[in-house]
DNA sequence: GGGTGTCTGCTAAAAAATTAGCACTATGCT
DNA sequence: AGCATAGTGCTAATTTTTTAGCAGACACCC
């Protein structure tokens, strides 16, 4: 039921990071991290979310630059397709619904108008 | 930035569950668990999420049923905004184009209508 | 009445996560 | 050359999570 493999509390900050960031160093990724621990701590998450698949590093001259290895978009995915069965019983109308209504103030005329044609779009193929 | 209180894999896998079934007792969590754990696992896990203000439980006869403190509306709004602000750079708009694309044949036309109008209304709001 | 099943309370053990620290290398700078 | 800085590799210790197990209460059924 559950599309992301189970991590621990920290890697898990860290990948949100790493996600946000798209590349990042540990340097890096401490720096993003509200409850900061040692540069150490970081680094041993890292190698560990390495060995578990979860990231891969190139060299950068002399440091490791981290990247996921399953795309943002694709871990996107898999994150809201557990949100929605767990938060809103599985009805993705809901959760468009509220991430609407959530931002009303903050959409602009141009993104209402593209999820609008979105939903044409989406409603012709359903035939 | 993370709305959801940080909590521990099983920890967090526990909630969902409660999440989803919105009450529960020990042994109904423990059967919708995946690789179920001992009952008594399941029990300390239940004791320590409502030490730390997760859960609260009622009597029901003999047994303890649990619900979440936070409602799960609210915990799904929360949700949504870390899975936005992770995965797709703070756009809204982008992760409901996600969520539509996810569910293109899954969704109805009542469903598409209804969220036709919702934008409508959002757009007027916005003015 | 006695046995059985299901619950809680509690405590202790095992496993996993998290952190810290030291040694070593390369780089850049004066 | 010599020094400071910023990295990595590795190992060990600490802390937190996670699990197991036993004892007692309560209800139910034969």
């Amino acid at each position: 039921m559950n599309g992301l493999p189970d991590l621990s509390r920290r890697e898990r900050q860290i990948m949100s990071v790493i996600h946000r960031l798209g590349r990042a160093t540990a340097a890096e990724v401490l720096g993003e991290l509200q409850d900061p621990p040692s540069y150490s701590a970081v680094r041993a998450m890292l190698r560990i979310l390495e060995e578990k698949g979860q990231l891969r590093h190139e060299q950068d001259g002399p440091r490791y630059v981290y990247f996921t290895t399953v795309p943002v978009d694709r871990a996107g995915r898999s994150a809201l397709r557990d949100v929605v069965a767990t938060f809103f019983a599985g009805s993705a109308e809901e959760a468009v619904a509220t991430l609407i209504d959530m931002n009303e103030r903050k959409l602009t005329g141009e993104e209402l108008d593209r999820l609008a044609q979105l939903i044409d779009r989406a409603r012709e193929e359903g035939r």
